[in-house]
DNA sequence: GCTAAACTTCAATAATTCATGAAATGTTGT
DNA sequence: ACAACATTTCATGAATTATTGAAGTTTAGC
């Protein structure tokens, strides 16, 4: 798989508004998770939906998750995130830096770029 | 438009091969960028095949374009781009930032917290 | 073991997206 | 006006994705 293609299916993973709010909601709580059933409960998603649109996350790499009890808790995927964001605008202008402006994100270093020890992924 | 479907719509466009290509040939060639045959050439796109892709990435408003004599040069749409990365982890942890490690991305000031003027946008 | 809770799997349908070929539009130069 | 180039539009079919309801699995408590 491509770094474009890999990319581009964490970003699929993503777009879809259930899974964006899920990501945010994981985002938000932090490295501790979030069960699944608290997620559903405030996105109101039916559970077999939930669990479609969890798994279509965890596929992309982009969510964890663990079990506690009868409950699955789940975790967004920090390294994989900021890899991505950084991703998205980590090479703007590299082509014409003289050209770009000062709001250009690489015009000054950015705490975004991190670098993880995962190697690619083999679906 | 929901804010999580404006961020999701903006998410589905660049969750193509080809498009994130584009863009990330456009994030390069920074604001003075690149005409569309000059994007359809080097990634192997056909002609039809390119407008379809370009078309999807403007109307969720990550690329701009104009016209230059026979040519139409497009651009990316840095404040877009740079909100939409933002939005992804600007909010980690906040529900519980003690327990979040070093490495989170709201444990210092970044340079990608940008505001723009920009109204939402109405389809 | 039985029951309830939390979650997952399966199957069928509806909806969206993508690739392709053919035709059309707009622009430049002769 | 004409020819060539750049780009867009349109129409079709294949493939993928999302929604829904029903049934199945795992765990905790009694």
């Amino acid at each position: 798989m491509s770094q474009d293609e890999l990319i581009a299916k964490k970003l699929s993973a993503m777009a879809h508004p259930a899974r964006l709010a899920i990501v945010h909601m994981l985002v938000k709580a932090g490295p501790q998770g979030v069960s699944a059933s608290q997620l559903g409960g405030p996105l109101d998603i039916a559970a077999n939906a939930l669990t479609f649109h969890l798994q279509k996350l965890a596929h992309a790499g982009l969510v964890e998750s663990r079990r506690s009890g009868r409950f699955v808790i789940y975790t967004a995927a920090f390294d994989e995130l900021l890899n991505l964001t950084n991703y998205l605008v980590g090479s703007c202008c590299v082509d014409s830096a003289e050209k770009c402006g000062p709001r250009c994100p690489t015009s000054e270093p950015s705490p975004m770029h991190i670098s993880t020890s995962r190697g690619e992924q083999n679906d």
